[in-house]
RNA sequence: GCCGCGUUCGUCUAGGGGUCUAGGACGCCGCCCUUUCACGGCGGUAGCACGGGUUCAAAUCCCGUACGCGGUACCA
């Protein structure tokens, strides 16, 4: 790839960044970085409308969290500023003019009712999708069809208008997108684009086109859903004199169930679709990263986990597939106890401590809590779930799990009660897993029951679950004092 | 409806005319390990949407059909 790689996320502050922007975003980014190119941020917020206060710091926010780092952006001086479309406007309306003096684009001074009337008088004479195009826009209050002398008027009495491209009535436009090859349209399925709107904003398509090429983008990948509306920006960049950078339009991410992961779909399928709720929940960053890499795209190899600089390395745009990915939660989750696991017990405590609201935890013995990581971590997929499925190594149990009270069965009181005769003589040193074990087996043997008959019932009086890590280790950690307790509660309480 | 883009195991994918009785991963199932739950190890399950071409040969190329998705705004 020759010259300066230049790519740009444009996401628009609308809400909280979509999961399926940050892949946007990751991907532009692995590209520029496989180049040695530049990560641009901007913040496309021409819709005033739908603007949403908090947006763009969560945007930041989540790539911050993703770690992937902009190179230039509102936050990031670059040469290219400014990063926020709403502070571009005057170089909108420069190219806008430039436009409608070349005869590429013209004023409308139609009102939303009048446009409203023209589409329903269009669906009426049996066209379903009327559009404002070459043979409507005759018919319509325009620069083109009205007097130039009226439209000079209407502009010096500061009457609404907004400049519309005039898209040639029968052409074919064609260009060549990186993932999927030739495309063409034709340009009688198009209408003519409003460029900018009457409140002075400029729409996507005239501000994508305009900031791109001032920006110096050199490849513009972003979602499928902007494949349609890119003939448009063919005209435009045509119009302009231009040269287009480089298309690449992505495959989209898909629900479960089936269409674009939107958030009713995804909600209903369980899936969170907001980067802030897998920060929120404690997914493992590099998980949703790699997850993400492999949501569209594939190394060619048999490997599956890639730290970030790897996905770098490995990246490249003719690798990506051309069809929609469904977002599987099941494989976020293998990619999250990877990354889970490869950490120290030692990190993973301090982590813990950081997000337990648990002042036991918090409070814990650094040792103790590292220990209890090191027996947890290998059966949870999340960092948060090792704190529910070890609470009991810091609080007694409150209640006992309804399936594994299953297992307590008439004859578990007296077992128990047996063991715990049996080990209550037991000194702190002695007080050790393979002791503690050693015990249990003299007295299933003695008492001729199998090794579950005993073990479950201990597990349930100690830890409350039927499930968990080692019996005899966790005891050793928990102490005999606890350990003693908690069989008399149960003793009481069961039997 | 129209326009566009897609379609390999349930899911993510490898595959670019012969090496494909289609490879890997997740999931699922089984076995081993563990006298628990997991981890781990081993094995298994399952797929080229359909129909026509082209070719000695097609998952791979072409054309249709079906299905899916996207677009069709003074939203991005």
């Amino acid at each position: 790839m020759k010259g300066n790689i230049r790519v740009r996320f444009a996401p628009s502050p609308t809400g909280f960044l979509h999961i399926g922007g940050l892949r946007t975003a990751l991907y532009n980014y692995l590209f520029a970085k496989h180049h040695n190119g530049k990560f641009i941020l901007r913040i496309e917020d021409t819709d005033q409308n739908r603007y949403v206060e908090e947006a763009e710091r969560d945007i930041l926010d989540s790539l911050a969290w993703a770690g992937i780092e902009i190179d230039e952006g509102p936050h990031k001086k670059g040469a290219f500023g400014p990063y926020r479309q709403s502070e571009r406007k005057d170089i909108y309306h420069k190219y806008a003019d430039e436009l409608i003096k070349s005869g590429a684009a013209y004023y409308a001074f139609d009102t939303t009712e009048e446009l409203d009337q023209m589409r329903e008088r269009l669906v009426k004479s049996g066209n379903p999708s009327p559009k404002y195009d070459s043979i409507t826009r005759q018919s319509m209050m325009n620069s083109l069809t009205l007097p130039s002398e009226e439209v000079e008027r209407r502009l010096e009495a500061g009457d609404e208008y907004v400049v519309r491209l005039k898209v040639p009535r029968r052409e074919t436009i064609r260009f060549d997108d990186i993932i999927r090859g030739h495309v063409s349209f034709e340009s009688k399925g198009l209408d003519d684009q409003v460029l900018l709107k009457s409140d002075g904003m400029p729409t996507y398509h005239l501000a994508n086109v305009v900031d791109d090429h001032s920006m110096e983008i050199s490849h513009v990948i972003r979602g499928e859903e902007w494949l349609s509306s890119t003939p448009k920006h063919v005209l435009l960049y045509e119009a302009f004199g231009w040269e287009m950078p480089q298309m690449a339009h992505l495959p989209l991410i898909m629900s479960p169930s089936g269409g674009k992961l939107s958030k009713r779909k995804a909600e209903s399928d369980g899936i969170s679709i907001n980067t802030k709720d897998y920060m929120k929940n404690h997914y493992e960053p590099e998980a949703l990263i790699n997850f993400l890499a492999y949501l569209g795209w594939s190394p060619g190899d048999d490997s599956e986990i890639h730290s970030m600089e790897s996905l770098c390395n490995l990246f490249t745009l003719d690798r990506v597939s051309k069809g929609g990915a469904v977002f599987n939660h099941k494989k976020l989750l293998w990619y999250n106890e990877n990354y889970l696991r490869e950490q120290s017990d030692h990190a993973i405590a301090a982590r813990v401590k950081k997000i337990a609201d648990d002042a036991a935890i918090q409070e814990a013995d650094d040792q103790f809590l590292e220990e209890a990581v090191h027996l947890l971590k290998d059966r949870v997929s999340k960092i948060d779930e090792l704190i529910t499925m070890g609470s009991f190594f810091f609080h007694d149990p409150k209640e006992y799990d309804e399936n594994a009270l299953k297992k307590w069965k008439d004859d578990s009181s007296e077992l128990v009660t047996l063991y715990k005769n049996n080990i209550v003589s037991l000194s702190t040193e002695d007080f050790k897993a393979e002791t503690l074990k050693s015990h249990l087996e003299e007295i299933i043997n003695l008492q001729e029951v199998g090794f579950g008959k005993l073990m479950m019932p201990l597990r349930i009086a100690v830890t409350g679950l039927g499930f968990g890590p080692d019996l005899f280790t966790s005891m050793e950690l928990l102490g005999k004092a606890t350990v003693l307790r908690r069989i008399d509660t149960a003793l009481e309480k069961l039997d």
